[in-house]
DNA sequence: GCTGTTTATGTTAGCGCTAACAAAAGTTGA
DNA sequence: TCAACTTTTGTTAGCGCTAACATAAACAGC
């Protein structure tokens, strides 16, 4: 390829001046601006701003005034060019209808805004290929962290985090292999309320599904194995839906339940709406709660304190799930290690009416 | 002040090696390599992104190969600050615990992801001061454009609108200024779920009312507009509440006006959480409803179908609203005007047994 | 063939900020 | 009083990308 020739031949100092200025966005305030209006130099409005600590008084008083009165507002762009860092973090969530994740999003906000960063969600859909894709759209920003929920995500996931060196808390369950995750036993959680319908003196414990994420299949994991210990495991008392959970759903499986096994005389269904759909369903038909079908849930929604029959359910805690991955992710932008890479919160059974 | 030598007194062309060379961020890969590995221009990189048919199929190709090869991933904050635009909306929303917003939110994301921008949630808890500070810390993102909710908000904020040239969409509510809003009249909803109560024949119709933000007070205006019309406007029939509204504060709410007004016969909650809390109250009590007492909520969200009695209430276009918003932004980012500034998605009422 | 137009590609500079280093001013201790 | 620090402020270059313009090549019309 032959080397082009210009007719500029511009030399280092000559400045075309015959060039259109650019537009300028936002309000076109530059620190430039400030600095020339406090009579100091860009880096000393740079270090008032970002490390008050290092200017002097005097001098931070004027670019304060300065700021204030031209109306300056930092670009994120160019700082984050400037310094290679965002003071970004991706959250990335499987659905913002559910209030679980959103009780773990203002956790996280209330650990992150304090310190400076700020929050990208992603939601999901429940879906690993659309996890994906929203990871790969939002490395765009460069986030310094990744807050991420459950452990099981798609292949090129993990590479993508080694390759581009990502700090990442995992939320909402406990890993084996050494990553940094913040959460509750699923499994356990779901044996612990299977035991407790046990305990009741329910012998044909039926578990309702929906979704059928990570989440759901280890609390059915622990049902079922707490029911295979008893000698109670019967497949054919479980129903199962991939499909999105709502309370029409519970409602609909209830009655597919008590036509295939009307002998059942419990249901531990993977979460409150499915529950509370199921509660409404029983109410409609006659079917009497706990007597002849005992209910429990799952989260502890706002909901479950006040279905009729009040909801048994396991409340987890979520808004601690995110305050506590926020901190360990902090930690771990700041270079440090996390204390503990994991870290077990428990949940708790909330014991109502409806067993 | 005396001007500063310096020992370097470096040239244009030297190149000072003893630098420490910076540590990169992200995976490392620039435009540059890739330009490097597809033996082309990083402009030619660029465009191949960013305007395909700006380039031949050949190098296109080449170019696609090269950013697979090494996994390159451009940066956003570089491409926002070389073009003066960010590609990012704000969005200010009251609450993302309400199904409402969280509806829209999915609207504006179906429209506004495909068309290469990225949102911004900024959630202000329904606090004009705290929307205030969310949009100066977002400021810093330099979105293009703005999608709020409601109308009125703290007093500098148009002001920062006009100064940063921000197109903004307002969302949930008609306003009659020109600004451009996509919405329906909380108003005309309030006064026509009222004219329905009247029309079931009851005469003493009381109002619950949390949060107390401005769609609230619209829709209160409503309910009292037509009971005055129908000179049956009773002031000591309202129960208002600042605080935010739950199931349980509606249920407290109902305890308190059957106290005050055992003869109230109607009751218009602001919105269907306070609606069933009230319902459930109404069932543990031995309430009849709707013989003895007719309750309507606000909203149509997913329990209004479930509870017991079925829930009477206005369902909202919320998230053909996010859509038609997030349309008309990104016409307003392209530089036209909105066909209609005024765009109005009416409601629609839900009759069913709680009336 | 020659000119005017369109299309494809390239060079340069600069967006607004901060890391790295330099220098000046202040402070300490003998 | 002066060397040795520490603190404060400043200069320079460059982060990764794209706008603006330049050039070359391809094409059109005569």
């Amino acid at each position: 390829m032959p080397r082009l020739r210009y007719n500029g031949s511009s030399h280092f100092l000559q400045t075309d001046m015959s060039r259109k200025p650019r537009i300028r966005s936002g309000s076109g305030v530059t620190m430039h601006d400030v600095a020339k209006a406090a009579g100091v130099s860009a880096i000393t409005v740079s270090r008032a701003l970002n490390q008050p600590q290092q200017v002097s008084p005097h001098l931070r008083d004027k670019v304060q005034q300065a700021v204030d009165a031209l109306g300056y507002v930092p670009s994120r762009s160019a700082s984050a060019l400037a310094s290679a860092r965002s003071r970004t973090v991706l959250v990335l969530i499987p659905s913002l209808g559910n209030t679980v994740f959103l009780d773990t999003l203002a956790g996280i906000e209330s650990i992150l805004a304090p310190a400076g960063y700020q929050m990208l969600i992603g939601n999901s859909h429940y879906d690993a290929e659309q996890e994906l894709q929203l990871l790969r759209a939002y490395l765009q920003h460069r986030p310094d962290g990744l807050l991420l929920t459950g452990l099981s995500h798609a292949a090129p996931f993990d590479a993508l985090l080694r390759q581009h060196a990502l700090p990442a808390v995992y939320m909402m369950d406990l890993a084996d292999d050494g990553r940094c995750c913040v959460g509750f036993s699923q499994e356990e959680a779901g044996a612990a309320i299977t035991r407790h319908l046990l305990s009741r003196g329910k012998r044909r414990i039926g578990f309702l599904g929906a979704q059928l994420d990570e989440r759901v299949l280890k609390r059915l994991a622990g049902y079922r194995a707490t029911l295979a210990e008893a000698g109670l495991h019967d497949p054919s008392l479980e129903w199962l839906d991939p499909s999105p959970s709502s309370m029409q759903m519970g409602a609909d499986m209830l009655d597919a339940a008590l036509r295939a096994r009307p002998d059942c005389d419990a249901l531990f269904c993977c979460n409150d709406d499915l529950a509370i759909g199921a509660l409404a369903r029983c109410q409609q038909l006659g079917v009497a709660v706990p007597q002849r079908l005992a209910v429990a849930g799952f989260n502890d929604l706002q909901p479950a304190t006040w279905c009729i029959p009040s909801l048994t359910t396991v409340a987890t805690p979520r808004r601690e799930i995110g305050v506590q991955a926020a901190r360990a992710l902090l930690n771990m932008m700041d270079g440090g290690m996390p204390d503990a890479p994991r870290v077990d919160l428990g949940f708790e059974l909330m014991l109502r009416r409806s067993s």
